[in-house]
DNA sequence: CTGCCAGTTGCAAGGCGTTCGCAGGAACGT
DNA sequence: ACGTTCCTGCGAACGCCTTGCAACTGGCAG
């Protein structure tokens, strides 16, 4: 998935929900499918679509890679999965949650910092105010040098 | 390029100047670096890489592509070149300059807005406040929706 | 001005993340 | 149980970028 897909985001509890919702837009439930799911909601943190075709490393039933790109793009249109990107890496893949998340990253130490809507909400105004823009860190995170690695760089370079 | 350089910018007003720099860094001034120069400051605005390969689409002398790549690498090294990404799409290089440049995307229309740092130091400010992150919107830009999308979002659907 | 040699070049192959075409296979309404 | 339609795995291909290699050349030593 390289774009964002714009339409609702639907929350799911658990693989059952999301398939009775799968169904409900028309779409099959199959095997392939239900385990990634299942991956998705085993692991609690976002993954690669790598990942989830080896079947969270062996713990859970592979599938091809191709087929989990595509369903996890099926997944994504139906509101059940989204995906952001973390600089130049491979996408990251989670189930929708009923709270939306937003990130920031640390160009230099690649921590991710992950936070609701609402705490970006201010940052979102300037930039509206300002720009015109209405700004989303969901997709593309807010990229930066986290408070650590500052200390680390003021540091080092001084001596 | 898949990260930035972190060196310091050298902002240089033409091929000449930029190759003296290039010198007194111990790097060769080759025809095929040159040619990117001056096609860099022909073009005015950043370019892709595949772009500068072409000779600016046969008005320069055209290079191979991966020598492209390592000379723009070079050049960033050096400081007088710097590049960025706009979502998925490959990046953009273009000659730095002495007040540098950060953007802001919208997803929608894929309009640019180029600002000076200047301009979003309120949001980095509220940003470091809230989240000890200093942001940078020189590398990946900040993303969202522009004021007529948003406009013309809101009116289609209604219909 | 000549010659040398590390730094560069062009070419081709390779890598990573992602997409696509295809033919066989399985979900689900009937 | 059946058939249609969607989905699967496989392999090939793509876009963007990097790399290995042998030939070449910039720029300093002499």
């Amino acid at each position: 998935m390289t774009i964002a897909h714009p339409g609702p985001a639907v929350p799911t509890r658990d693989v059952d929900s999301a398939a009775a919702h799968m169904r409900s837009c028309g779409m099959r439930v199959s095997a392939a499918r239900r385990s990634v799911l299942q991956i998705l909601f085993a692991a609690g943190e976002p993954l690669r679509a790598e990942r989830i075709a080896s079947g969270l490393d062996g713990r859970f039933a592979s599938s091809d890679l191709g087929s989990v790109y595509r369903n996890l793009d099926a997944l994504e249109r139906a509101g059940i999965v989204r995906h952001f990107h973390l600089g130049h890496a491979a996408g990251l893949y989670a189930v929708t949650t009923p709270e939306p998340r937003e990130y920031l990253l640390c160009e230099t130490c690649g921590a991710v910092r992950e936070v609701v809507p609402a705490q970006l909400d201010r940052v979102r105004r300037t930039i509206r105010e300002r720009f015109g823009l209405e700004a989303r860190f969901s997709h593309f995170p807010i990229v930066g040098t986290c408070a650590g690695c500052l200390r680390a760089a003021g540091e080092a370079p001084g001596r």
